[in-house]
DNA sequence: TTTTATTTTAATCAATTGATTAATTTTTTT
DNA sequence: AAAAAAATTAATCAATTGATTAAAATAAAA
């Protein structure tokens, strides 16, 4: 309380990088990597390369630090499918072509993102509830609406589920795979390039199927 | 060095449960829940309802105690699979069948399972590099062999990893699924009922698909 | 029962970790 | 240039945590 702190991200327009985007950069690094609680705020200070005590004066806290993060990360993942969802100018195909590559897109870019996700809510759910809204967003949206009237009577959700398992495992069970032997980097990569065309064709079979 | 150390578990017939099983069982519920980093010893302690000293009289340390339970779970988790893919008795469509009744079935019981498994391959790897052997367990299987069969020039990954990504990934969302509304838990159990038989029916419309 | 070995406990240690403080340096304002 | 504000640093604190110790309690062996 002693010490004034500079709430303001956007004061001026930053040269190059902040000491604030410095610290918010190598938090999203080691954050993402090796989650909250492995994570020691000396960690990011190194990688940031700067002083132990800029991470409490710019941002009071780990805590508070890790919630920015966390907020950006779950609009980056989430964020995909909620414009899709909802819009009327798409058949329940195109929703799914774009699902995939926006998804792929995104994992390729991010191959920690999922993980770091999911894990993050596990642990540490408050985050999650504070930033969505507590009622179903699928319930009455025009992909619901598609599927029924495609599969009649089925779950949407397996539907979805499996859109996403498709998607996204891959990516949370590669450091698997690799250890494994079952798969080298490059490999890893040119499955991915594949499932992206792939993918919308085999569901579209699973539509097909019921 | 100094204190004498009781090696074996099975000198005798166990009344009821041991100390040291009581303590197992309270390392596999906390480490699984939270991870090996978000858990105190003073957690498995509690949880045992013991003196948190005797974690260091029967296991030495925090580290070995999580090895044993790490190497319980990953033979629970991939002991699955190896029978099943050497198996020259059974067809593609009985194996995809017996490896999705197995995992449902596992999962139901340990819905904690997958997560832990890939969470602490990604923290600590040193731990899964020595259960697994070192070669592709895949090549040369029987597996890939009828996989090759019924669709030639794909790679069986994909059939793999889409097996193991429908019925493994909902599990993992769960805790998403339901704190964003989208599932309560009584559906969640209906949901992965109807999953046991829908994805062997799905499984072969995408090898059908190609 | 007496002696010995084993198990359990309470207290404590040393290292780590998130956070704070007071001083110093740098930047901005006047 | 002088003064004020902001940013940065080194040192340190208090709490936590994994581990240890020595004593006490319990069980086993003689």
């Amino acid at each position: 309380m002693t010490r004034k702190i500079k709430a303001t991200a956007a004061t001026k327009a930053t040269p190059v990088f902040s000491t604030e985007e410095k610290i918010k950069e190598a938090a999203r690094k080691v954050f993402t990597q090796k989650g909250y609680a492995a994570t020691r705020t000396r960690d990011i200070a190194e990688e940031a390369g700067l002083n132990l005590a800029l991470l409490n004066y710019y941002f009071r806290s780990k805590e508070k630090l890790f919630g920015l993060i966390m907020a950006e990360k779950i609009q980056q993942f989430f964020g995909i499918l909620q414009p899709v969802i909802n819009n009327p100018g798409t058949s329940l195909q195109e929703k799914t072509e774009i699902i995939v590559l926006k998804y792929i897109d995104l994992l390729s870019e991010n191959p920690d993102l999922p993980f770091f996700i999911l894990s993050e809510i596990r642990n540490k759910p408050e985050y999650f509830s504070k930033i969505t809204s507590r009622e179903n967003p699928l319930t009455g949206s025009i992909l619901v609406k598609q599927f029924h009237e495609k599969v009649p009577g089925r779950n949407p959700l397996h539907y979805l589920i499996n859109l996403l398992a498709m998607c996204v495992f891959p990516f949370i069970m590669n450091p698997v795979l690799q250890k494994t032997g079952v798969l080298d980097e490059k490999s890893f990569k040119q499955l991915t390039k594949e499932r992206k065309a792939l993918i919308p064709i085999w569901t579209k079979a699973l539509l097909d199927a019921g």
